[in-house]
DNA sequence: TATTGTTATACTCTATAACTATA
DNA sequence: TATAGTTATAGAGTATAACAATA
């Protein structure tokens, strides 16, 4: 369980389970990026949707794919952010049952400005690391990911312009 | 932003960034996490209130201070645990204004099977990684931890019973 | 008076089911 | 008929403010 108390079952003191380590390392991330956005008054979720519309326009259906969400949690989602003015919608002129979902200049500008705030967060906590340690994480983290996303068929570098 | 497409500017393709790379393993492990115990109808806060009970038995202040959030937040997150008969709540006899909370028999071992699962999910994304990076990564992931909770004046390793 | 916990209230987030409009 | 999206509804999770009981 990744809250429980540093002195895992069989290990030394003054080290973390592997699983410990990578769990709180996980939420740590994450509770930053919490922390973070919620200076703007935004929830996790809500910086998501900013993060996938910044270089997509995809419809309220898309949406519910990209965040695997129900499309009615997407409804609810996104009239939330229209209404304080980040996103907007209108009406795909290819189908009309569709709705296409974009950022506002203030929602890409909100947007920029969470991911350098974020960059900066994170870059903090690998300044305690030897630099040579400090490039080994991302690389490692990487491999992980891309490893994961190739065991479900996917090709994280993948490019449309090909 | 973590959500972001793999593609970040002045990145060679095949590469993520520092902060992208732990970004995305942070929501890889923490989707991972949501996924599973949402087999067991539970959400990663009742996770994590499963998870500081193990070895503890708080009052509900102390639990709120564990888990960040608001003392009346707390209250309707133990009654809901409380109702499904995963944790109790029991006067303090020391100070009967406090209620102290503590795991139940199902609750300690609906605990342990997440534990053993999430323990397997994580080692499974590992198992990638040659031998020499698998213990690599764990080991970064907590000098992050112990510095970051350093530089907050806590010793993540500090024992009651010296 | 101060502290512990609960209640009342309001809002976000989520899903299921039923609905409308378009294809 | 099938698909895209919204609405109605219900419940979890969160915070603020007001409250009761105990210290």
């Amino acid at each position: 369980m990744a809250s429980r108390s540093a002195g895992a079952p069989g290990k030394a003191r003054g080290e973390l389970s592997a699983v410990d380590a990578l769990a709180q390392l996980s939420f740590l991330i994450h509770g930053a990026l919490e922390r973070r956005v919620a200076e703007h008054d935004l929830s996790i979720i809500q910086t998501r949707l900013l993060g996938v519309l910044r270089d997509r326009t995809p419809t309220m259906n898309e949406l519910a794919k990209l965040l695997e969400l129900d499309k009615s949690s997407i409804t609810g989602l996104v009239s939330r952010a229209e209404r304080r003015g980040l996103v907007a919608r209108a009406t795909s002129s290819a189908d009309r049952r569709a709705v296409l979902v974009s950022l506002t200049a203030a929602g890409r500008s909100l947007a920029s400005a969470i991911a350098s705030r974020f960059e900066a967060d994170v870059s903090m906590m690998l300044e305690s690391l030897p630099p040579s340690d400090r490039k080994a994480l991302p690389r490692l983290a990487s491999q992980v990911l891309v490893d994961h996303a190739s065991r479900q068929g996917i090709d994280l570098f993948a490019t449309t312009d090909s």
